[in-house]
RNA sequence: GGAGAGAUGGCCGAGUGGUCGAAGGCGCUUGCCUGCUAAGCAAGUGUAGGAUUUUCCUACCGUGGGUUCAAAUCCCACUCUCUCCGCCA
C-alpha cells in the first residue's frame, strides 16, 4: 500500500499550532513535531520530482511502443538511450524516497493520539478529576482482611506455589475462588450481550507484530509485551488488541455501525518498571482475566458512545453492589492511544481507597488509521471509523473486590446475589 | 512438515510484456418508465497523492525484491487461503 495513514500528517502540516498545543498537554516533545514537518517537506519535494520523472519515462515508453508497432527500429534506437538514463535516475530517486518515507513513518508511529479538547490539563495521575461516586464503602464491625491474607488462609488463593511455577506476580486459584472467577466472566458477558447488545467474541490470544502496531501497542511498548521468539507473535495485553484490529483493512457499511463486541480473554503484561507497585496479592499480575468491550462508531457519535460504554461497565459493579467512583484522566495520565478516558475505581478495604478496575477510552480514529478501518458514508465517500474500548470489567480485581468487601468475621465470603445462579446457588463460600 | 492450486475493484470474475486502472457480470447511485412492488431502459460508479484543478499527471492487481525503455502479466523470496498427505488436542 502506498498510503501510510497513522496520525494524519496533513493535519500536523495544516494545523501545526493546534496539534502542538494538544500534544504539549500530554508532554510530547515539540522538537519531534518540528523534525517530522521538516522530513515530510523533503519527502514531498522528492515525490513531486519523482512524479514528473515518471511522467516523462512513461511518455517515452509510449513512443517506443508506437515505433515498435510501426516496426520502426531506428526510431526506437534513437530514444532508447534517453529512456535508460531516466530509468536510472528514477531508481536512485526512489531509493532516497523510500528511506525518507521510512523515517516519517517511524516518527509518526511514535506520536500519541491527540487529547480531546475538554480533557482536563494536568501533569500526572494526581490531577485526574473525580466525576461521580456510587455506593457507600461498607463499615466493618471487625478488622477486614486483605485478600492476600484471607485468600491463602481459606485455601482459595495460592501465591507461593504460583511463584514456584511462574515467578512473581502470578496466582493459583482453587475451588470456590476458581469457580467465582468463572462465574464473574459468565455474568459479565451475559449482561453485556443480553442487556447492552454486544456480540460475544472469542479472539486469538496471540497476534502478529503488525496487529500490535495497528492497535498502537507497538513500537512504543515492546518492553511491556510478551512475545514468542521464533514466530514473532505477541501475547495480547488486552482483548482490545484483537477486537480493535478485527476489521483491519475493511470497509464497513454505515448502517452496521455501531459495532459492539465483548470478549473474555486472559491478558498478559510484563509490568516492567512497576516493581514497587501493588506487590502484594493479585492486584497487579503478569496474567489476568478481563472482559473487554470494544465499539466501532462513526466519528460524530464516538464521545457519546464513550459515555454509554462507561455506564455499561459501571453497571457490572452496580449489580455486584460494589461501591465505586468514576474519574476522568487528565492529559498527563492519558494512555498512548486514548483521546479521552474514564477510569472506574472499585472500593478496596485493603487499600482503604478506590482502585482501578476499568478504563474506558475513546480512541477516535487513531487505531482505525493504523489498521485502515473505514466506513462508507451515505454520500458514498470513505472515512475512518472511531474505536472505543473499556474493561467490563477486570475479572481478577473484581474477584478481589468481592473477597474483601463481602467477607464475614468468620472468614467466609458472601456471594453477591447476581452471581449465585453461576455458583450452583451457593450463598457463601 | 511434504505435494499441488490459488491471491485482481464493494463482490464474482477475465486478463501471460506496451493502446490495462484493468473486459464482463452482480451490487450501488442517479434519471426514465410503470397504480404499488418487481422487472425493464439509460448514464455513472476504486483508493490515495500531486498540479497550471470543469482537465491532466503519478502510484496502487497478496507483500517485498529483481529483469526491462515499459510488468497485473516474466524471475526470486515471503505471507496467507484452499485441496491432499503426515502429525495432533
Amino acid at each position: 500500500m502506498e498510503v501510510v495513514n497513522l496520525l494524519d500528517i496533513k493535519l500536523i502540516r495544516n494545523e501545526t499550532d493546534r496539534i502542538k498545543e494538544l500534544l504539549r498537554r500530554r508532554k510530547f516533545s515539540m522538537e519531534k513535531i518540528d523534525r517530522i514537518l521538516e522530513i515530510d517537506e523533503e519527502s514531498r519535494k522528492i515525490k513531486t520530482e519523482l512524479n514528473s520523472m515518471r511522467a516523462e519515462r512513461n511518455s517515452i515508453s509510449k513512443e517506443i511502443a508506437k515505433y515498435k508497432a510501426a516496426k520502426d527500429e531506428n526510431g526506437v534506437a534513437e530514444i532508447l538511450n534517453h529512456a535508460k538514463e531516466i530509468a536510472n535516475e528514477i531508481k536512485i530517486k526512489e531509493a532516497k524516497l523510500s528511506e525518507i518515507k521510512k523515517d516519517v513513518e517511524d516518527m509518526l508511529l511514535d506520536i500519541p493520539n491527540l487529547p480531546y479538547e475538554k480533557v482536563p490539563v494536568g501533569k500526572d495521575e494526581t490531577e485526574n478529576v473525580e466525576i461521580r461516586r456510587w455506593g457507600e464503602p461498607r463499615k466493618f464491625d471487625f478488622e477486614p482482611k486483605a485478600h492476600w491474607e484471607l485468600g491463602p488462609k481459606r485455601g482459595l488463593l495460592d501465591f507461593e506455589r504460583a511463584s514456584k511455577l511462574s515467578g512473581s506476580r502470578f496466582t493459583v486459584l482453587y475451588k470456590d475462588a476458581a469457580q467465582l472467577e468463572r462465574a464473574l466472566i459468565s455474568f459479565m458477558i451475559d449482561l453485556h450481550t443480553s442487556k447492552h447488545g454486544y456480540t460475544e467474541v472469542m479472539p486469538p490470544h496471540l497476534v502478529t507484530r503488525q496487529t500490535m502496531i495497528n492497535t498502537g501497542k507497538l513500537p512504543k511498548f515492546e518492553e511491556e509485551s510478551y512475545s514468542t521468539k521464533i514466530d514473532d507473535l505477541f501475547l495480547i495485553p488486552t482483548a482490545e488488541v484483537p477486537l480493535s484490529a478485527l476489521h483491519t483493512d475493511e470497509i464497513l457499511k454505515e448502517k452496521e455501525l455501531p459495532l459492539k463486541y465483548v470478549a473474555y480473554t486472559p491478558c498478559y503484561r510484563r509490568e516492567a518498571g512497576s516493581y514497587g507497585k501493588d506487590v502484594r496479592g493479585m492486584i497487579r499480575q503478569h496474567q489476568f482475566d478481563k472482559v473487554e468491550l470494544v465499539m466501532y462508531t462513526t466519528p460524530e457519535s464516538s464521545y457519546e458512545a464513550l459515555e454509554s460504554l462507561t455506564h455499561e461497565a459501571e453497571e457490572v459493579l452496580q449489580y455486584l453492589e460494589l461501591p465505586y467512583r468514576v474519574i476522568e484522566l487528565c492529559t498527563g495520565d492519558l494512555g498512548f492511544v486514548a483521546s479521552r478516558t474514564y477510569d472506574i475505581e472499585v472500593w478496596l478495604p485493603s487499600y482503604n481507597f478506590y482502585k482501578e478496575i476499568s478504563s474506558c477510552s475513546n480512541v477516535t480514529d487513531y487505531q482505525a488509521r493504523r489498521a485502515n478501518i473505514r466506513y462508507r458514508k451515505s454520500d458514498n465517500t470513505l472515512d475512518f471509523v472511531h474505536t472505543l474500548n473499556g474493561s467490563g470489567l477486570a475479572v481478577g480485581r473484581t474477584l478481589v473486590a468481592i473477597l474483601e468487601n463481602y467477607q464475614k468475621k468468620n472468614g467466609k465470603i458472601e456471594v453477591p446475589k447476581v452471581l449465585r445462579p453461576y455458583m450452583g446457588g451457593k450463598e457463601e463460600i
